[in-house]
RNA sequence: GGGCGUAUAGCUCAGUCGGUUAGAGCGCAUCCCUGAUAAGGAUGAGGCCCCAGGUUCAAGUCCUGGUACGCCCA
């Protein structure tokens, strides 16, 4: 029969080749140009804006790429079909370090050394090509998944018009007076003449003996300076080569002091360590002071071999320091410590340096002049003690940091170096930050906010190749020019620049004329150089709101016209560097954040709870798994399993998990839907005007209506809220109920036929179901929905469900109360399912009937009864009530959340006043009258109802099972009737197996022969003929042989043999 | 050392406004159903809701402290 129409739908085959599909869809989408399309046909619409945060296309993509770039497709796939136009842009980070290290290796230097004689132009022409090669793998990946981004007009921030627009913004902050130099201490090498990047730092720690030295400093003011006898600071120091340059004494504010004294001389400790600090002999002499009393004594520094330009050696506080060793008391020297320099800017303090770059000490000095810094600690040790200041000398084992090519010890040293002042615009940044949505929230005064409120000003410059030049001339008597773009340059150096490549060594070539010098002066006199740092490229990434546009200098309108972006998102590492960058940058060149709401996702790691890694061997790589899986998977696992803000492992169980629940469970409901709309009477789009008005449908039909459009209204609020884990859990579950009970529930409607008044309302709920769930599954599984959608789809419908507008939930037809009727029902029929186990007697046997006892039974519709009996293969089904009370056994328990709201306090004595009633007495008047009395502390207090949990059950001859209050029980009495409709049910699925395992068509007519061995199945088939063949499409039922060929199947258990043939 | 997060079944994870019988999937066992069938369903075993205090009539849920792990920073 099925020949005769033409097939609607095309046929979608139970098995699918997940992978193989997308391929078949990328394929489409790129030759009818969707992604195109649906920028265009949203021109003009509110603008959604979005920035790519630029990978660094620096090795190969991984899995943890594809997570934050599956957030980065989602939201403005979802946007698009709200009407939205997002316009995506891609982009790359070029710059940098890691880039430097990576053709550094390919190369085989080592150090900047190596780099300049080589050659800083080939060197930056060989990191600009690694850049490029790495972008081919990302661009695979990136359209493999699905990710809709334009790569054709990507940024890069090595571009020249970038480059410009990150001058341009240095300027602006210049012109604020932001950009500044000051001293910055870096681990550097003194052999190599390099500072060390935290990554070569971790390299090269190794473990070394230095002296541990006690050194007294004479107190010299204070309360303590005219004690009468002499008294000291004792501080504690493993570098004594920096006593020479020693500039304070840093004590805790809030750590308690003490005098100690052996009889003879008095030294000041921090109280938790004078026994660890001094040892046996010592005893306090019961002065004690806060450190924040101690603040500004001056004292008698060691050495006298350097000046001090200004007022210094006192008594600072720096919260840093700890009683967990030494004295409590740490010398000061702000050229050698981070910390020493941080506590010397906020007081004042000047920076000595006298240790050359070379590592020596300066030349002119006694005792150490010229000395290797390191070597310069025994002469140092020997003259402190010749003069009585040691107090103690021991050795010292620690790991201290080496320089990972030379093993030189490192110097931790004061370099000019340049910063962004971001301290002065802190409440700014707080501002904007509260200005911002954060999701996941505790982000934005956790994590974030913490980092802002302690902030620290922005060190700039790195001394480097492979970056943004710091675009500042600067002349020998010291002036400065900050230039903001390349026709700035060329007026200021008088040549065209038009085409220079803003990058070193270029840029370090031109300079600029001092119109007012003398020009008799020599040339280098007379021009400004640049400087020759290049900048953090975390500013460059931070830039790209304005310079992925080259604004201002070009498409400055289109720039206006997307700012602030609406949405960015990224792992949670970006906290410190995109997300911090973004917002410094912009909150300082616009006063304005860069960003409204900002995604940040936990990181993904390994099946086995670690980090992917190359030398664990745990690592999946991306392509492979969206060939084995599918990308869909993937792209679920990101964004719907567990909580995308918690750390979440990925592996192929995972994703197998996901396509057999998830993407299999759909699909399947879709390939059950095309093949009965194929079948037979055909359905197709022209039968949903035909189809009764929703409310005119089965109250099946009117459930899945409600909870599609109570879907409708939950997944569109999740996806406004940024959170995909409920759109996924919500969309779950909707396809859980809807391939398991409405299609488990509806099949005899499909079987009738699209024709059938039965089928009318099924086919076009079931479609209506299909093609909304399509819509809301499309931007997080872009390539199965579309699949889907290209089957299903209207004849007027956009070609691709990613040009479809997103669906509006009809309020008119969510029904909480038939929710909570249907929800009674499943739980009904999942009580009767645990009685029919408990009571061995299998569905296919009919039973004649089944009891319930539950609160809302009475009110359900008789449909929903029909299901239950159905679903349950009972004949009848009666309220429990009308057993005998006597025959049925009370339970009541209290219903603590009703009583709590109402007695409080004394919740447990009214909790325990209903234990203690006789539970038939206290239901019979609770049903009689609504309200039941029951004594608490001699008052009788009324219980209704609704504040009882009732449970009854029959005492004999019955399945029961129960559960919060409900109960079903099944009647276990089979009756010779029951028995042989039971042995009918039983040839029909032996018939149906034989229908199929002979090839049959769904609606193919048979003929039907039959010879029964058993006398009781023989008289079943008999009695039964007309449903059994009612049931098989059966045209006749002959009791015997048939002539010729037949297919036949026997079953020795029921005594029976069946033959059929094809009509 | 500091900040932030996480901790619920063997594994992966839900758990709403605090309510007394804490759920799902996977895995395991036993079954059932089957015209979606290499699917589906039921039942069962499996819980110190990390620990200790506190608030409350009532805590997996709220508060404090601790432990372990992770991330970022020093």
């Amino acid at each position: 029969m099925s020949q005769q129409h033409p097939q609607p739908f095309p046929a979608l085959p139970a098995q699918i080749d997940l992978p193989a599909v997308e391929h078949d869809v990328l394929r489409r989408w790129e030759e009818q140009k969707v992604f195109e399309r649906s920028l265009e046909q949203t021109r003009g619409g509110p603008n959604w804006v979005f920035f790519e945060g630029p990978p660094t296309a620096n090795g190969e993509p991984g899995v943890h790429h594809i997570e934050a770039r599956v957030f980065k497709d989602v939201f403005p796939r979802f946007k698009t079909m709200k009407g939205y136009h997002v316009e995506r842009k891609a982009g790359w980070d070029c710059h940098g370090l890691p880039v430097e290290v990576a053709v550094e290796k390919e190369l085989g230097l080592s150090g900047k050394r190596d780099i300049e004689e080589f050659g800083v132009a080939e060197f930056n022409r060989r990191c600009r090509e690694s850049v490029q090669r790495n972008v081919d793998a990302f661009t695979a990946m990136t359209e493999r998944m699905g990710y809709w981004v334009n790569m054709d007009e990507a940024y890069r921030t090595m571009d020249p018009e970038y480059v410009e627009s990150v001058w341009w913004a240095l300027k602006t902050i210049w012109d604020k007076g932001l950009l500044v130099q000051d001293y910055r201490i870096s681990p550097y090498c003194p052999r190599c003449g390099t500072t060390l990047s935290d990554h070569e730092l971790a390299q090269g720690y190794e473990t070394v003996t230095d002296p541990s030295v006690y050194v007294r400093f004479p107190v010299t003011s204070g309360p303590l300076a005219d004690a009468g006898r002499p008294t000291s600071l004792l501080v504690w120091t493993t570098t004594p080569w920096t006593l020479v340059s020693n500039t304070a004494v840093a004590v805790h504010p809030d750590v308690a002091y003490v005098v100690a004294t052996d009889g003879t001389e008095r030294v000041v400790v921090a109280e938790p360590l004078l026994s660890a600090a001094l040892g046996d002999g010592w005893e306090p002499t019961g002065e004690r002071f806060e450190g924040a009393e101690m603040e500004r004594w001056t004292y008698q520094r060691p050495f006298e071999l350097v000046d001090f330009p200004e007022p210094a050696h006192y008594v600072v506080l720096a919260d840093y320091v700890t009683v967990d060793d030494g004295t409590g008391l740490v010398h000061q020297s702000p050229a050698f410590g981070a910390d020493d320099m941080a506590v010397a800017r906020s007081y004042g303090l000047p920076v000595v340096k006298p240790v050359r770059a070379d590592g020596t000490f300066e030349a002119g000095l006694d005792l150490v002049g010229g000395v290797f810094f390191k070597t310069a600690d025994a002469t140092l040790v020997a003259d402190l003690k010749d003069r009585g200041l040691l107090f103690r000398h021991l050795d010292y084992e620690h790991s201290y940091p080496h320089c990972w090519r030379c093993h030189t010890a490192l110097l931790y040293y004061a370099l000019p170096s340049w910063y962004i002042r971001t301290t002065a615009a802190k409440d700014e940044l707080l501002a904007q930050n509260e200005r911002t949505n954060w999701y996941p929230e505790n982000i934005k005064h956790g994590r974030y906010g913490e980092w802002l409120r302690n902030n620290i000003d922005w060190s700039l410059s790195r001394s480097r190749y492979w970056g943004t030049p710091l675009p500042i001339w600067e002349f020998p008597d010291g002036r400065r020019i900050c230039v903001g773009s390349l026709a700035e340059l060329s007026e200021l150096s008088g040549q065209d620049l038009s085409a220079l490549d803003p990058h070193r060594p270029y840029v370090d070539d031109i300079v600029i004329p001092d119109p007012d010098a003398d020009p008799a002066l020599p040339l280098e006199q007379r021009v400004a150089r640049r400087v020759p740092e290049v900048i953090d490229a975390w500013f460059d990434s931070g830039s790209m709101p304005f310079a992925q546009w080259g604004a201002p200098h070009r498409n400055d309108a289109v720039f206006r016209a997307n700012f602030p972006g609406d949405y960015i998102c990224e792992a949670i590492d970006q906290t410190r560097g995109w997300f911090y960058s973004l917002m410094a940058v912009s909150t300082l060149v616009f006063g304005e954040n860069s960003y409204r709401n900002v995604l940040c996702l936990g990181h993904i790691l390994a099946e086995d709870g670690r980090k992917m890694s190359k030398h664990l061997g745990n690592i999946l790589e991306p392509m492979e798994i969206m060939d084995r899986h599918g990308a869909d998977a993937l792209r679920w696992f990101m964004a719907a399993s567990g909580s995308p803000w918690a750390p979440r492992r990925v592996g192929h169980a995972a994703l197998e998990e996901i396509v057999r629940k998830v993407l299999l469970t759909y699909y399947n409901t879709v390939s059950f839907f095309t093949l009965y709309a194929n079948a037979g009477d055909t359905w197709d789009h022209s039968r949903l005007a035909e189809a009764p008005a929703p409310q005119d449908r089965p109250l099946l039909d009117r459930w899945m209506l409600s909870e599609l459009n109570r879907l409708v209204r939950d997944v569109d609020a999740a996806m406004e809220d940024f959170d995909t884990a409920a759109a996924g859990r919500l969309l779950t579950s909707f396809v859980d109920d809807l391939s398991n009970w409405y299609v488990r529930r509806s099949r005899r409607r499909f079987w009738a036929g699209a024709a059938a008044p039965a089928g009318a309302s099924a086919f076009a709920t079931l479609f209506e179901c299909l093609e909304t769930l399509t819509l809301l599954m499309a931007p997080l599984v872009p390539f199965l929905a579309d699949h889907v959608w290209a089957a299903l789809r209207r004849p007027d419908a956009p070609e691709s469900v990613h040009l479809a507008p997103w669906p509006e939930a009809r309020e008119d037809l969510v029904d909480t109360d038939l929710s909570a009727q249907m929800a009674l029902t499943r739980r009904l029929v999942e009580l009767g399912r645990a009685a029919r186990v408990d009571s061995g007697r299998r569905t296919r046997q009919p039973l004649a009937r089944v009891l319930v006892g539950a609160k809302g039974f009475d009110a359900l519709a008789e449909q929903l009864r029909d299901q239950i009996t159905e679903e349950l293969n009972v004949q009848r089904l009666d309220p429990l009530s009308v057993v005998g009370g006597d025959l049925v056994d009370y339970a009541v328990k209290p219903n603590f959340r009703a009583l709590g709201k109402r007695f409080g306090k004394r919740t447990p004595l009214v909790a325990a006043a209903i234990g203690a009633q006789d539970a038939k007495e206290l239901v019979d008047r609770v049903r009689a009258t609504g309200w039941a009395h029951v004594p608490v502390e001699g008052e009788a207090v009324d219980v209704s109802a609704d504040e009882l949990l009732i449970t009854e059950q029959p005492r004999e001859g019955w399945a029961v099972a129960s559960e919060n209050g409900e109960t079903v029980a099944l009647d276990l009495d089979v009756t010779p009737e029951l028995q042989r409709a039971g042995l009918a049910r039983e040839v029909i699925r032996l018939v149906q197996d034989l229908r199929k395992s002979s090839g049959l068509d769904i609606s193919d007519r048979i003929s039907l022969w039959w010879r029964a061995e058993d006398p009781t199945t023989g008289q079943a088939v008999a009695e039964h003929a007309a449903w059994i063949g009612a049931e098989v499409l059966a045209g006749e039922v002959v009791n015997g042989e048939p002539d010729g060929e037949a297919h036949s199947v026997a079953s020795p258990e029921f005594g029976v043999t069946f033959w059929l043939r094809k009509l």
